[in-house]
DNA sequence: ACCCAGGGTCATA
DNA sequence: TATGACCATGGG
């Protein structure tokens, strides 16, 4: 995937805290539409905990609408930035080991397993696979995983096969995203059987695309 | 008129 | 543990 890509320079962002907004405004939503919110709030001059803290629900959701959901962002990233402030800003977050921050971060608010794990990988930088959607479309459809485990069954399984290495997550996590926009593309309904999960070209016609 | 995108929470069984 | 409803915008 590296030959065929390139490096990505993951994860895009001017700051920390910017690739920890980008974290939950990219929840299920394109990245075009995240760039867009991300461009608001730099313009609106609050891309800091303390200033997003200091914003009304009502102008903050304003500016996160083009990612979608905002309501729910809105909530969702002021519960992130309490929790940095709470807790003496990403400074004194670093000191913490893996294990107990990334506890910490899945008791915030909005912030879920594949959330805290981009965090902790790209803002961070601690070796922690991140699993999404197209780790595993990619990987049920090469016949290594079947799709379905658990989220850290799948985390774990790449950590014990891949090199503990923060840099080399990085852009593998980065190249999988590549190959599954490029390619690895969500199974289509057939007119046999209409129904996606039931549909016989899972998991076979995805195979001449990987 | 669909489907999809770099998920998570909550209620329910 | 495992589904389903819900959240909402912009692009193909």
């Amino acid at each position: 995937m590296y030959h065929r890509y390139g490096p990505r320079y993951w994860w895009p962002g001017d700051s920390k805290f910017e690739v920890m907004v980008g974290a939950i405004l990219t929840q299920n939503t394109n990245w075009r539409n995240v760039e867009r919110a991300l461009a608001n709030l730099k313009r609106a001059g609050v891309m800091d905990p303390q200033s997003i803290m200091a914003t009304h629900h009502r102008k903050l959701a304003s500016w996160l609408r083009p990612s979608g959901y905002f309501n729910v962002k809105t909530r969702r990233l002021r519960s992130l930035c309490r929790w940095l402030i709470e807790n003496g800003g990403i400074g004194q977050l670093q000191r913490i080991a893996t294990p107990a921050l990334r506890k910490a971060l899945l008791s915030v608010y909005g912030v879920g397993r594949e959330t805290a794990d981009d965090i902790l990988l790209y803002a961070f930088d601690r070796p922690v696979f991140v699993v999404d959607a197209y780790t595993r479309r990619i990987f049920s459809r090469l016949g290594l995983i079947q799709g379905n485990e658990d989220y850290d069954v799948i985390r774990h399984l790449f950590e014990s096969e891949v090199a503990r290495d923060a840099p080399g997550y990085k852009e593998y996590h980065a190249l999988i995203v590549a190959h599954g926009k490029a390619v690895c593309r969500p199974v289509p309904m057939c007119e046999c059987c209409c129904i996606r999960s039931l549909c016989v070209f899972d998991g076979n016609r995805g195979d001449a695309a990987t």
